[in-house]
RNA sequence: GGGCGUGUAGCUCAGUUGGUUAGAGCGCUGCCCUGAUAAGGCAGAGGUCGGGUGUUCAAGUCCCCCCACGCCCA
């Protein structure tokens, strides 16, 4: 955003001749504004000065334990690795944000804060880039590709846009380390993620288990979540919703015939190809079922009574006889026969019944179907649960690629879904068929070949985390979460919850699973911890493995130690790239490898900051806080902060596509990237809640926070300038004594005081308004109150302007030093043009200077009080003077305030110049009592009394609105009365006061402003010259004079206004106020025409040759 | 479908253990001030506190239900 800058022209020739001989060490504000340009500079010189590089390298040689003072005490930040497949957007810069300033903060509290940037490089955003790419899709093309050529792609690729995120995070002021950064694809980072898992191993937390998985048969391969959810979608006609493309399917009700019984269980399903592998039924065991006998037919089966009016709704089933009816429960252990021989093998175990039997399980509903559902454990999630619970085997007849295998003899190489008809048929041959009919249901698709999707269940790594739950929810009660509630609500939940881990995926480009397996007996696995582990047991040479990724270790194999004749091979899983960002803490530092940095990481865990989206719960956090609990039993971070999302200023997600918001480039082109940051961190996203990202807030904030801080800096220099001011060192330890700058000093300690707190405690959504409060006292009391202490000439009293001086350089120095972690490049310009520039000392950089250590007895909370209160009493005299048309620059004779506080009558006694300056008032009054001014009212204090009366509240309230003026002088006289039939006290009550009519007066805070509006002709005289005044300094302005540019005045008037300029005292109090050395009266030809009170004034200004400031 | 969060002025948000007439900033309108200010001050208009129930003398605040939006999980 540039700013032009019209007055504070360039000194004219006069004004360098007449500029004192002392020229300030304070540079002159540019200029013109220009925050991007300005902020690029900043850039500039920290890299010329190593600014950034000194700060980064202090953080890294203590994480080292090398040089620098002994017993640094270290800040540990860990940094959450973004995927590097797409460009920085605001969901990386709020948090990039957070990021910069804690760790700025704590460095400038005597921490050292190791800032290493890292990299997330594995996972399926590359592989499917890359997919597209080389044009290659699912487990057959990629392999036929090779999976060498595969990764290569992949890793060529992933580090595609680090340069791009380098330079917008530099842009945007945040420091962090890019060259020591690390890498979840570096070997050193891979060998550690190995031996995380080799610790859970052998803690026996890893198990081989089964998870239902979506397939896709044309690609045969298993597909993440993430591919699903970009397979075919299509807009729901009914519901209008967008979902999974729709298809037709088979709509399939069975009979299953009971062996204990002449009867049969009728059950439905769309996956006909699924009956073959069926093993169990499920009923609700708390539903009701019928038995039911089929008139027509003289069947007789059971199923739920709501779904069998379903069917005879759509004459699916006609007349029926019911013979019995019970629970669900009472159906649980039936037995029924075998729909295919294939599996009938497996009906018993040691004498037991095993499957094909009825079980119960909650899941069950009567949306569809009959209530009795057919149990395919190894095609569905519920039905694999179910499976589970109920001690099923896992029956998987199907390939990847959807074929049935040689035990389903009647279908044996057909593709399921082709398979189904021929299913159907069979069944009707066995007259097995209750019902047959189509539906049209939302089905998911491959996302790139478009067939239907099968589910089944998959052979995969687990991690036990349910046996960690205790230890999990433990560990999080030591963790502070910013805002609270995700902790205890979201994460804790979570926690409790917590299932078993899925560690495994079957892709290509991550970490392999480093478990190596006998092709002869599945039983007989190791895991390997380490690359010496592995060149040992395959009989390596030492350092021969340099990479381990698939391509490199995949064909690694070793004889095995336990299986005769048995070849160990590697599993041909990776791990699931959660699993490498969450072992970050350890394998950023070659944990346990690199024996200097060992104890280091052993001794800084939990490390103690993070911050990263709302998104992160059961993604980065959760993974962090498993591993870490399950390592070292403690939690891995002691203070997260957790940020919303950051919606578009429509509300809705940010979309490449629909451009509905400002590219972040481009903003901090236009505001500076102080705005954009202050913007951001003041925002509802940083406790956690969604934000509306609006490039108006962003300019908004220029304004509201970039610009009053410059704007203070700007009255410093220009005076300070003018005057051959120069700062000292002294100047930043000189104590107080002016009640302005005693007042000011409290403030800023108060300030600094905050900002800390709020600080120390994460809450940086409150730290900009703090600052806009400081700022508001600083530009608008005090170097309002303070203006005229610049001004004064040289021989007048040069302590106090000294003082003032002294006392406004010391303020801008430690609120830039407190606000340096939040704005770093306008605070750093501030710096080195209030300190580093003028040699006052310090350090080189406002970012190695340490936090304000301010002493606390500077602070006076009664003369803030005072102020306050005085402030209080100009706002109700100027709304007076607003409301009675009494414009400020005409003199009135008198304020009266009235306030029964006696702490109220003292500051506005003691601050009465204020008061009377700002109010243009020659005379203050103080009264006590202001029953003249006011009508009294009192209202029942419902708080209090509405605790002792309870029900009895409403009647003595109507009672107490209703006192007359004598009943409540008569309660304020005495304390208390008796009301309504009860008996009350003072502080039972409120009295408000209202202004009696007719009286210009306000009333508010503690205190009565009454103004006396007569005027006499001396105040209207020098009303006009006021005014006067006023038309000389806007020309003044206009012409762009500097500011302390003597003039000569000519003027052509008549009236009072020349009468006015006849008065000796009145031409004075316009020379002194516009610097004028001269008044002449003169016809003009030319000049400012104006009026004054509908009188004619025409001026012309010259400059005066005279010295500025004699 | 479940968990968590959000819903208060045109916009962004505060609203303590329930307590009087629900506040702030921005924007808008009017007035005012200015020998730093790219500004600032004062005032005004603007609210069925998402909807509905209940508890209570008293509900924006507590209970229950519903609606909308967001994130995560099914």
């Amino acid at each position: 955003m540039r700013h032009r800058l019209p007055q504070l022209a360039p000194p004219n020739e006069t004004d360098m001749a007449s500029r004192p001989r002392e020229v300030s060490t304070l540079r002159a504000a540019p200029a013109q504004l220009d925050l991007p340009r300005q902020e690029e500079d900043i850039l500039r010189l920290w890299d010329d000065n190593a600014v950034e590089a000194t700060s980064l390298r202090i953080g890294a040689d203590a994480a080292r334990g090398a040089e620098g003072p002994a017993g640094t005490p270290q800040f540990v930040f860990f940094d959450g690795p973004p995927f590097a497949t797409g460009l920085p957007h605001y969901g990386h810069i709020l948090p990039g944000t957070i990021k910069d300033i804690v760790p700025r903060y704590q460095c400038m509290r005597g921490f050292a804060v190791e800032r290493r940037f890292g990299w997330d490089c594995h996972g399926l955003p590359i592989e499917s880039l890359v997919e597209d790419e080389l044009g290659v899709h699912g487990k057959a093309e990629i392999e036929a590709h090779g999976i060498a050529k595969f990764n290569a792609a992949c890793r060529a690729g992933v580090l595609r846009y680090t340069e791009q995120w380098r330079k917008t995070v530099r842009r945007l002021g945040r420091w962090v380390d890019f060259d020591n950064d690390y890498k979840t694809m570096d070997t050193g980072f891979m060998q550690s993620v190995w031996w995380v898992f080799h610790r859970l191993w052998d803690q026996s937390l890893v198990y081989e288990g089964h998870r239902v998985q979506p397939v896709s048969p044309a690609l045969g391969t298993p597909l993440s979540n993430f591919e699903v959810a970009q397979g075919p979608q299509e807009r729901d006609p009914v519901t209008r919703k967008e979902g999974h493309k729709r298809r037709q399917d088979p709509s399939l009700t069975v009979r299953f015939a009971l062996e204990d019984e002449e009867a049969s269980l009728w059950a439905w399903t769309t996956t006909p190809w699924t009956l073959p592998s069926n093993l169990a039924l499920a009923v609700h065991p708390e539903l009701e079922y019928v038995k039911i006998r089929v008139v027509e037919t003289g069947e007789i089966a059971y199923l739920e009574p709501g779904r069998l009016r379903d069917y005879q709704g759509r004459g699916k089933v006609g007349e029926v006889e019911i013979l019995a009816t019970m629970q669900g429960t009472a159906l649980v252990g039936r037995p029924y026969a075998p729909l295919f021989p294939y599996f009938a093998h497996l009906r018993e175990k040691d004498g037991k019944r095993l499957a094909f039997r009825v079980v119960g399980a909650t899941y069950v509903s009567t949306d569809a179907g009959t209530g009795i559902v057919h149990q395919a454990p190894a095609f569905g999630e519920d039905d694999y649960e179910v499976g589970r619970a109920e001690g099923l085997p896992l029956v998987n007849p199907v390939s990847l690629q959807g074929i049935f295998d040689a035990r389903v003899v009647d279908f044996a190489g057909q593709q399921v879904k082709d398979a189904d008809k021929g299913i159907m048929q069979w069944l009707r041959n066995a007259g097995r068929v209750v019902d047959q009919d189509v539906i049209v249901h939302p089905y998911p698709h491959c996302y790139r070949t478009e067939q239907p999707l099968l589910y089944m269940a998959l052979s995969t790594w687990f991690v036990k985390v349910e046996q960690l739950r205790s230890r999990l929810v433990e560990n999080n009660e030591k963790i502070h979460w910013v805002p609270e509630h995700v902790g205890s609500g979201r994460f804790g939940n979570w926690l409790g919850g917590a299932r078993d881990w899925n560690v495994a995926r079957n892709r290509y480009w991550g970490t392999p699973i480093p478990i190596w397996r006998c092709d002869r007996d599945p039983d007989d696995a190791v895991c390997v911890g380490s690359i010496a582990e592995l060149e040992q047991l395959a009989g390596l040479p030492a350092g021969s493995i340099t990479d381990l990724h698939r391509e490199s270790v995949d064909d690694i194999t070793f004889p095995s130690a336990k299986t005769p004749g048995g070849i160990m091979r590697r599993v041909p899983e990776v791990f699931d790239c959660w699993f490498e960002s969450g072992s970050m803490p350890y394998a950023q530092n070659d944990y346990p490898f690199d024996a200097g940095k060992r104890a280091y990481v052993e001794t800084h865990l939990p490390g103690d900051f993070i911050a990263e989206g709302l998104d992160q719960t059961r993604g980065w956090f959760y993974t962090l806080h498993v591993l870490a609990t399950a390592l070292f039993d403690r939690p891995a971070f002691k203070h997260v902060i957790v940020n919303g999302l950051v919606l578009a200023e429509d509300g809705k997600k940010m979309s490449k596509r629909l451009k509905n918001y400002p590219d972040p480039n481009v903003v901090v082109d236009e505001y500076g990237a102080d705005a954009l940051r202050a913007y951001l961190i003041s925002s509802a996203a940083v406790r956690a809640e969604p934000m509306r990202f609006s490039e108006k807030g962003v300019r908004d904030t220029v304004r509201t926070v970039i610009l009053p801080l410059f704007n203070a800096y700007n009255f410093l220099v220009t005076y300070a300038r003018a005057d051959g001011w120069s700062p000292s060192a002294a100047d930043l330890e000189a104590k107080p004594t002016a009640v302005l700058d005693r007042w000011i000093t409290s403030r800023v300690v108060a300030f600094v005081d905050e900002l800390q707190r709020e600080f120390d405690a994460y809450a940086l959504s409150n730290v900009v308004p703090a600052f806009s409060r400081i700022c508001d006292d600083l530009n608008n009391w005090y170097i309002r109150r303070g203006r005229r202490r610049y001004w004064r000439s040289r021989a007048e009293d040069d302590g106090d302007k000294q003082a003032a001086y002294a006392t406004l350089y010391r303020v801008l120095v430690t609120v830039t030093q407190a606000m340096a972690p939040v704005i770093p490049f306008l605070t750093e310009w501030l710096y080195q043009r209030l300190v580093v520039d003028t040699g006052v000392g310090g350090e080189r950089s406002v970012h190695l200077s340490k936090w304000p250590a301010l002493d606390p007895s500077l602070r006076d909370l009664e003369l803030e009080r005072d102020v306050e209160a005085a402030r209080t009493a100009v706002n109700l005299g100027l709304a007076v003077r607003e409301r009675e048309k009494l414009p400020v620059r005409r003199p009135l004779g008198a304020v009266t305030i009235a306030s029964g506080d006696p702490d109220v009558r003292r500051a506005v006694q003691s601050l009465r110049e204020d008061v009377l300056g700002e109010l243009n008032i020659k005379r203050l009054e103080v009264a006590e009592d202001d029953s003249a001014l006011c009508t009294v009212s009192v209202k029942a204090n419902f708080k209090v009394l509405g605790k002792r009366l309870g029900g009895r509240m409403k009647a003595v309230a109507e009672a107490i609105a209703a006192m007359d003026a004598g009943a409540v002088a008569a309660l304020q006289a005495q304390g208390t009365a008796s009301v309504g039939g009860e008996d009350i006290t003072l502080d039972e009550v409120m009295i408000a006061r209202e202004v009696r009519a007719g009286r210009a007066a306000e009333v508010g805070a503690g205190m009565t402003v009454v103004l006396d509006t007569e005027l006499t002709p001396e105040l209207r005289r020098e009303g006009l010259a006021r005014e006067f005044v006023n038309r000389v300094q806007n020309l003044r302005k206009d012409s762009d004079f500097d500011v302390s540019q003597r003039i000569i005045i000519t003027v052509q008037t008549e009236g009072d206004v020349a009468a006015m300029l006849d008065d000796a005292a009145m031409r004075e109090l316009v020379m002194r106020e516009t610097l004028a050395v001269g008044i002449v009266r003169a016809d003009l030809e030319q000049g400012d025409v104006g009026e004054i009170d509908g009188i004619a004034v025409r001026i012309e200004l010259t400059f005066s040759d005279a010295s500025v400031r004699a």
